[in-house]
Formats: structure tokens, C-alpha cells, sequence
DNA sequence: ATAATACCTATAGTAACTATAGGTATTATC
DNA sequence: GATAATACCTATAGTTACTATAGGTATTAT
């Protein structure tokens, strides 16, 4: 195999998933149809690699295909002015540091939980107290 | 209504959730069968509105129902050892602490794009290179 | 040369919702 | 107090994002 093209099982390798997934992210047309070798097998380069990694991060972190395909629009629409751009990606932050807000409160609780635990049973666990009892707006847009 | 005793479109707009949702968390036995109407209307409490407020969140932050069902234990089982529960919460702040360290990237990224950007169109956009073309090891267990 | 492995398409199955149908309760208005 | 609007009920079908299987071809290892 030629450096720099390798098999679909290459690549599902280095981003940490499976064969099928990324056919099927072909046909959802987050991913670009590769090359083909002679025989018709799919022959992959490094950039579709960095690609495939982050869909795989974005997907782990809540975002759906949708999010995703609106992420991966900056990256292709070079057409779009640096505007545009920049609305989308501010909204796109904005919806990062919501996740980045309520991931701060699961870390310090889980934080609070391993240094206060002391022996014995938990009579009174305090987790979903502190946990996201306030903003009670969770139907945020999906910003797509 | 009497208070503290909502019914479920009450509870679902809490959390900003869909009645459905809600239904669907209780055969998949992450929300306790509520109290019963006389006509058999299902009533919740406050501390249900927490705890679906919590499912919800943990959702949008890509864990899976079975994560979800791993943090809700350490709430309901009261029987369980200050050392589980510690063990438990120890591989979830794992968890945590990586979906963090990836959405800082996205942030960092964003940000960036949204700072450096200064007109006109993008020609060579530094997404895919920045996010994520590092730690390739994607196959973390999840900690259930 | 041939066996093991990896790839191909097409299709069916699963997880986590989401929508619909057909019917009963609750609440609001006259 | 009748009745209309809305919210609820169960049961079931549909959607999204994969995941697994079947039956067959390519590539690689011996």
C-alpha cells in the first residue's frame, strides 16, 4: 500500500472506530468518497483521516450528525465569506462552553465525591443536588 | 395540582424534554414509575424534575443511557461502599476530564477562528489540522 | 498456489428517541 | 353544569446513527 493511501481498516483504526461507521459516514456525506484502487477497494489519505478523528470527537461529545455536517461546512464552503463564518462559528462556541458549563459541574461533583467519601455507606448522596438543579433552559437551539 | 405533585408535561418542560422522552426514561428504568392519579395520570416531584434534569444533560453530553444508569446507581443504591462509589466516580471523572480536555480544543479552536478572522474568504482553513489530529487512542472503554 | 484476512454491497437489527392513532382526564369557558 | 380545548393514557410505527450479518471478491502471508 502506498504511503499516505491506506484501506478503509487503516483508518478506522487510527480514529478509533468501526469499518461500517465509516461507509455509513460516507453515505451521510460527512465523509468524502475516497479514491478507489483498481479492484474498487477505498484508498484513504491522511486529511480524510483527521477528518474521520474529528467527526468520531464531535460525535462523543453530544454533537449530532447534523452539528457535525454544520462544523464540517467551514471546513469545505471555501466560498463562504469569513462573515458567515463567523457567526456560525460564534454560535458554535457558544454552544461549546454550555457543554464545557455543565461538564465543569459533573467534574467537580465527581471531584467532591471521591475526596469526601471517608468509609462505610453513603447515607445522603449529594450528586444530583448539585448537579444541574438550576438553568432550567436546556432547550437551546441546536446550532446547526 | 397540588403542590411539589406535577404532571408529566409539567416535569418534561422542566427539563426541556418531550412528553415522550420522559415515558420512554421509565421502561428504560432510569426514572422511577411515579405515583398514579386516581385516573392514573402520572404525578412527579421536584426530585424527579432533578433527576430527569440530569439524564437530559448527561445525554447531551454523549453519554450513553448506560453511562447515564452508572451515575444514577451511585444515587440509588444506598447500599453500595464508600469505596465503590469512590472507584465508580473515580473512572467517570476519567471520563469526564477527556471530554473536557477535547471540548477546550473545540473552544480554543473556535475562538480562534472567530478572533483571527478578518474579511473577505477563508483559504486555508486550520480546523481539521488544529482539532484533534493528536492522542489517537478513541477506544476508551466506557466507564459504566 | 492457496489459505487467511480484509475488503465489497446489500440488507437486517439495535439504541434512543419521536410521531401517530385512538381513546380518557383535566381544565377553562359559557 | 355542559361542553370544548387541552393534556394525558397505551400501543405501535417511524427516525437517527450506527452495528451486525450474509454472500462474495481482493490482498497479503506462507
Amino acid at each position: 500500500m502506498a504511503k499516505g493511501h491506506m484501506a478503509i481498516g487503516a483508518l478506522a483504526r487510527i480514529a478509533g472506530c468501526k469499518v461500517e461507521t465509516v461507509r455509513y459516514y460516507e453515505l451521510a456525506k460527512l465523509m468524502h468518497p475516497p479514491e478507489r484502487s483498481p479492484a474498487g477497494q477505498r484508498r484513504y489519505t491522511e486529511i480524510d483521516a483527521k477528518r474521520l478523528s474529528f467527526i468520531r470527537r464531535a460525535r462523543n461529545l453530544g454533537f449530532s450528525i447534523e452539528e457535525v455536517r454544520g462544523l464540517l461546512a467551514m471546513v469545505d464552503d471555501q466560498e463562504h465569506s469569513c462573515d458567515s463564518v463567523r457567526a456560525t462559528a460564534l454560535s458554535h462556541l457558544q454552544n461549546v462552553q454550555q457543554r464545557l458549563a455543565d461538564l465543569r459541574t459533573m467534574e467537580s461533583v465527581l471531584g467532591d465525591m471521591i475526596s469526601e467519601c471517608t468509609g462505610g455507606t453513603v447515607p445522603d448522596c449529594p450528586i444530583l443536588d448539585a448537579l444541574f438543579s438550576d438553568h432550567p433552559e436546556d432547550n437551546r437551539a441546536p446550532s446547526i
